[in-house]
RNA sequence: GCCCCCAUCGUCUAGGGGACUAGGACGUAGCCCUUUCAAGGCUAAGACCGGGGUUCGAAUCCCCGUGGGGGUACCA
């Protein structure tokens, strides 16, 4: 099994992109076959060499690797479609020889006008076919004189094409109501419809997975290589990924909008935010074929093995951001402590810390059953690596005590704390328990003041080990800062 | 306007004539666990777009309607 996955690089890789390509990709590795990466840049005007290159980091990123392309090569090159231009070229000539395509000698502004007039009547906006009855020798002639022209398919005005695909059936068209469509432009490069239909036959691609938007042109597609000869591949068309709302495709405002509110359907988005790439390919996976009615945890390896082409869902699907949040977190908690680690450490760096290899990896476990993006990681350790902390007063004191207590507890802490030979879980939990039943207080009250004190934040990894990481002198100097605060609360309370 | 695709909980989906009292997941609510927050466990609410057929029997097949989506470029 021969696939491609032919990016027009104009944008930056997005969820869709990545889902096309992620099924070409487990497609050629379960049957041992070929993935291609093909660069379809034949629209120059709107070619931007910044899009190539995010997309070669996305796809790298999520671990889709192409056995065929522009960098790795292959028997089947150029994989450049703006370095095909001469086959196209010829295959176009070939199809006028047969009568299949013709030269076309009309301007933009003609056409334009056309197109209004078809609007005002309310008629099918179609090619009027002025230059299709004009002679071969005539228009070979006009070309030759260097007249501008292009290259338009010349179809059927009557019957219908039939076309099969694989997870739809077969599809009909009326002919008389299909145009007779561009194939190469006048700068004398081909169009989508051309090049990738020539460059799909010549890399002997097998299967063509694509978009439900090509869905309208399948019919030309399929009638330019029978034209020409050739076989057709099987033709899978994935369904369209919607807004989240489920209104519509996603637009360029809604892309903004959403990057606003932290979320994104580009790839170099979840990578900075920390998204693992497993969880985004098991998400995204999920987004149009199934498994079964149980199993929604796979890892790429699984997809390998279980994707399959029936399993497939013509039915268009909203993007749930929440779902991959959760497919994250799922991952996140699947990767082992090392893997973890290695993959937080940037994140922990980024904000100016350094941390050493033993502490992360004590460190890993306490955030992995916490963490959806790794991004996150900073918020939860930052109260470790900072050498202060500055809590407010009030927020020393739980909600429901007095100022006296909480005063009380911090006392009674700091004397386990300083007690204690290391601050572990066996030498300090104990006494912290017995502390909140002698004081008649719940165990959660007494470690909020602690934690407090200690971290300045409500919500920490666990506490203890949180503490013996920071090292017991930094803990106890914090408490001891809390105490303070406290006695000056309790004091300036009782001056007034 | 015209062409095409699609239609099960809010969302992603299982289902391909009887196994459906319609299953799972996310989200939501509650409970358990618990030093905070999570994670984990349990429970609950929640859907076959409408109408005709076909059939002994339709979520499943057909038709019409409606709704949603896509296309309608010398973009892909």
């Amino acid at each position: 099994m021969r696939v491609r996955f032919g990016p027009s690089p104009t944008g930056i890789t997005h969820l869709g992109s990545a889902r096309t390509a992620l099924y070409n990709y487990l497609l050629a590795k379960q049957t041992g076959g070929q993935f291609i990466l093909r660069i379809e840049d034949t629209d120059q005007k709107r070619y931007d060499p910044a899009a190539e290159n995010d997309l070669i980091n996305s796809l790298k990123w999520l671990g889709l690797s192409w056995d065929e392309g522009p960098d790795v090569g292959g028997d089947y090159g150029p994989y450049r479609q703006s370095e095909r231009k001469a086959l196209y070229q010829e295959m176009a000539e070939k199809l006028v020889a047969s009568g299949d395509a013709f030269y076309c000698f009309c301007s933009k502004e003609e056409l334009d006008a056309q197109r209004q007039e078809q609007k005002r009547n309310n008629q099918h906006l179609r090619y009027a076919g002025t230059c299709r009855h004009i002679s071969l020798q005539e228009a070979q002639a006009r070309v030759a004189a260097g007249e501008e022209y292009v290259i338009r398919f010349k179809m059927p005005k009557e019957g219908t094409t039939k076309v099969v695909d694989s997870i739809r059936g077969e599809i009909e068209f009326e002919n008389a109501t299909l145009d007779d469509y561009i194939l190469v432009k006048s700068d004398g490069l081909a169009v989508y419809h051309l090049a990738t239909m020539v460059d799909d036959h010549f890399m002997k691609v097998t299967h063509v997975l694509r978009g439900e938007e090509w869905i309208p042109t399948f019919p030309l597609h399929a009638r330019v290589i029978r034209a020409l000869g050739w076989e057709e591949p099987e033709w899978v068309h994935l369904s369209l990924f919607l807004k989240p709302s489920g209104k519509g495709k996603m637009s360029k405002r809604d892309t903004e909008a959403m990057q606003q509110s932290g979320e994104s359907i580009f790839i170099r988005d979840m990578m900075a935010m920390g998204y693992p790439p497993e969880g985004v390919i098991n998400w995204v996976a999920l987004m149009g074929w199934s498994y079964d009615d149980q199993t929604e945890f796979f890892t790429m390896d699984e997809l390998i093995k279980k994707f399959s082409i029936e399993k497939l869902s013509a039915k268009n699907a909203a993007i749930d951001f929440k779902k991959l949040d959760h497919f994250s977190g799922l991952h996140v908690r699947n990767l082992s402590t090392e893997e973890l680690a290695g993959r937080i450490r940037p994140f922990i760096e980024a904000e100016g810390y350094r941390v050493d290899e033993d502490t992360l990896l004590k460190l890993t476990p306490l955030l992995q059953p916490r963490l959806i993006t790794l991004d996150e990681v900073p918020n939860w350790v930052r109260f470790i690596f900072e050498d202060e902390v500055t809590p407010g007063v009030e927020d020393l004191v739980p909600n429901g005590m007095d100022a006296a207590t909480a005063l009380a507890v911090a006392k009674g802490m700091l004397i386990i704390l300083e007690e204690a030979r290391a601050l572990t879980h066996e030498n300090i939990e104990q006494p912290i328990r017995d502390l909140a039943v002698e004081m008649d207080l719940k165990l959660g009250q007494v470690f909020h003041v602690l934690r407090m004190a200690v971290a300045a934040q409500a919500v920490t990894p666990p506490l203890i080990e949180s503490m013996e990481l920071l090292g017991k002198e930094k803990t106890i100097k914090r408490l001891k800062d809390g105490v303070h605060l406290l006695e000056e609360l309790v004091n300036g309370a009782s001056d007034e």
